[in-house]
DNA sequence: GTTATGACTGCGA
DNA sequence: TTCGCAGCCATAA
C-alpha cells in the first residue's frame, strides 16, 4: 500500500478523522513527521478524489480553519455542505468553535496499524 | 530527465 | 504588531 509513502500516509490519517471533527494540514503533515510538508498534505488530498476511495478531506482545512480547499470539491458550497452535514457550524469559508472541532492525529491519533 | 507548482506553516526583521 | 521568505515531497508538463 505504501505506493507514494506520503501521500498514502496521509490518506490513513485522513480517513480516521471522527465524524464531526476536523483537522489541519500541518497537524496531518507534523504527525507524518514533516510539518513542513503541510501543503503537500493538501495536494495528497487534492487527489484523494481521483480514486482512492472516499477521503474526508472537508474534515481537513488550514490552520485558521479557513476552507481553503473548498473550490477543489467543485463548487464553492460543496465542502461547507458536507461539513454542516456533519454538524460542523462554517460561516464566511471559517469554521466555528474550531478549537473544539480540531482533532490533532499526534495526540489523538489511534494506534493504527497495530 | 528537468523545471515549476501546490488545499501550509513557522521564523526573522 | 505586520510582512516576506524558506522548507517539505510528489505530480504534472
Amino acid at each position: 500500500m505504501t505506493d507514494s509513502g506520503f501521500f498514502d500516509e496521509v490518506f490513513q490519517v485522513v480517513r480516521v478523522i471522527p465524524y464531526g471533527r476536523v483537522s489541519t494540514y500541518g497537524a496531518i503533515a507534523r504527525y507524518l513527521g514533516s510539518p513542513q510538508s503541510a501543503r503537500m498534505v493538501g495536494w495528497a488530498l487534492n487527489k484523494s478524489f481521483d480514486g482512492r476511495g472516499f477521503i474526508p478531506a472537508h474534515r481537513v482545512v488550514n490552520r485558521l480553519g479557513l476552507l481553503t480547499g473548498k473550490h477543489h470539491f467543485g463548487y464553492s458550497d460543496t465542502m461547507r455542505q458536507l461539513l454542516e452535514s456533519e454538524g460542523i457550524i462554517v460561516e464566511n469559508d471559517q469554521i466555528q468553535e474550531f478549537d473544539q472541532k480540531f482533532w490533532d492525529p499526534v495526540k489523538e491519533m489511534p494506534e493504527a496499524e497495530g
